[in-house]
DNA sequence: AAGCCTTTGTGCGAAAGCGTCCATTGACAA
DNA sequence: TTGTCAATGGACGCTTTCGCACAAAGGCTT
């Protein structure tokens, strides 16, 4: 038994189910589960076919390419605003990313099957995941950009005022090595970077997590893909009603064993 | 009227094309504008909504992001395997990169409005172009790995490699400065890779014209993003029937004034 | 309280690429 | 033929980042 309260949830968490016509998100309902989903935790491999999407509600997704020298690089985020595995929707290939969990939280999961269906029919849902695929995109297309001509410093401060927007909280769970791999970038020039914004009060940082302190001046030393991407989909996210005491900080810590855990269903 | 020899032409020239049903290729067939896109040409611009598409018969077109500071990265490129101008079919924004024509010669060029509304009817064409838009997708991934990771040497020759096995012929029209832009490097960056390239004899060039002669041994100095992306599109190209005799190479020279020609319709 | 392991801080030299400048050289046009 | 201009060849010091190595904590476990 499926409660109300369920359905109000699901709904007011993801900016993608809280866009779906009534009759759309009642056909998805039934099939959603929620999950929390460990930090380090990788939802489907480069070249695997996906077996269930998800629906973000205070997590947030890395989608990421490894080089054949092990280097890792990230070419898309996703947050409260999208869905990860969109491309299982398609048909199509496997994709040759990696779906990985960098903060971990809470998601709503579906079968690709499922939702693959739903898109085949068009409509209303075939328009959404259409457009959230174009901005998708989009964050690919400026990463590029972004990991040619921008320094360690203002892909930091780009991606900690990203990831703030995405999850709503000013502090992250994250280690610079972590970081390092999001940037494709040494640990220690985060080291160097991340010390010099905390120098001078933008940011603050111990062990494991890092908080933005001051979002407006540190919006001023990211790079313009900050503000082409990252921005505008903090303020898509606003209004979206906030979900009481996520498990969010309890959930990112010990990162290697820990599976999804289911919550209902 | 537009006589067995055009539509022989059109489908065969280009593999989208040569992919559709009888079906979708007869309803497309009528609205086929044969046209000659000049070198240095914009398609489309960023932000602007696209009026047209293309369907490139022996030119390549270059998708770019120009950063605030005025530096180009080429985040895909499309030739005879693709569409340019696909996010049109999907509805939604308009792309935020621009589509520049880098080897010129012919295409067909279609009403986005009309493969807009093809796309919605569903059906083979929409699982074609979604196909297509998952390949494109790839690319983009590819190439902010790429910018991140690898070498102004790798790189030019991957680029050299993939835009010989779009075009069909060794020797492409490309000035080092054109190629620097591609690549988003300096113009004396392109000169000193070229030469040890041509010292090693695996490339030949001369003023506004560069020339594979080794391409195995370019493969191997090429990054791994050239065989993820670009010879997989080599490969999938060379069932196609070869024209003969196409605008290439006189398109290419005079880039400043050249208005795309038709030559039909 | 002690020990241990992860995370962070820091310091080298090496390498790649940048920005800028100017010399040389083809190729086309007058 | 000659003039002109775009394209290529090189050089300079400078900055960023790399690759590596090791020291100094912080925080969890026992």
């Amino acid at each position: 038994m499926l409660s109300r309260s369920h359905e109000a949830v699901a709904s007011s968490s993801n900016l993608l189910l809280s866009k779906l016509t009534p009759l759309d998100y009642q056909r998805l309902l039934p099939h959603l589960r929620a999950v929390s989903l460990p930090a380090g935790h990788t939802l489907y491999e480069a070249g695997a076919s996906i077996q269930n999407v998800y629906f973000p509600a205070q997590c947030v997704v890395s989608l990421r390419l490894t080089a054949s020298a092990g280097t890792d690089v990230e070419v898309a985020a996703i947050g409260r605003e999208g869905l990860v595995g969109i491309d299982a929707c398609f048909g199509g290939m496997p994709p040759t990313h990696r779906a990985e969990v960098i903060i971990g939280g809470k998601a709503w999961q579906a079968p690709a099957s499922l939702v693959r269906e739903d898109f085949s029919r068009g409509g209303a849902l075939g328009k959404l995941l259409l457009r959230f695929n174009q901005s998708l995109h989009t964050q690919t297309c400026q990463a590029a950009l972004c990991c040619r001509l921008h320094s360690v410093e203002q892909r930091l401060s780009n991606l900690l005022l990203s990831l703030r927007n995405r999850v709503g909280t000013d502090e992250v769970s994250l280690t610079q090595e972590e970081v390092a791999h999001m940037l494709g970038v040494r640990r220690s020039g985060v080291t160097v970077a991340a010390g010099i914004l905390r120098a001078e009060g933008l940011i603050e940082y111990r062990r494991g997590s890092m908080t933005v302190v001051d979002a407006a001046r540190l919006g001023s030393r990211a790079c313009e893909c900050y503000h082409v991407v990252g921005k505008p989909i903090g303020t898509a996210v606003k209004d979206l009603t906030v979900i009481p005491s996520p498990h969010y900080g309890r959930a990112s810590r010990p990162r290697y064993a820990r599976l999804p855990i289911a919550l209902s269903g």
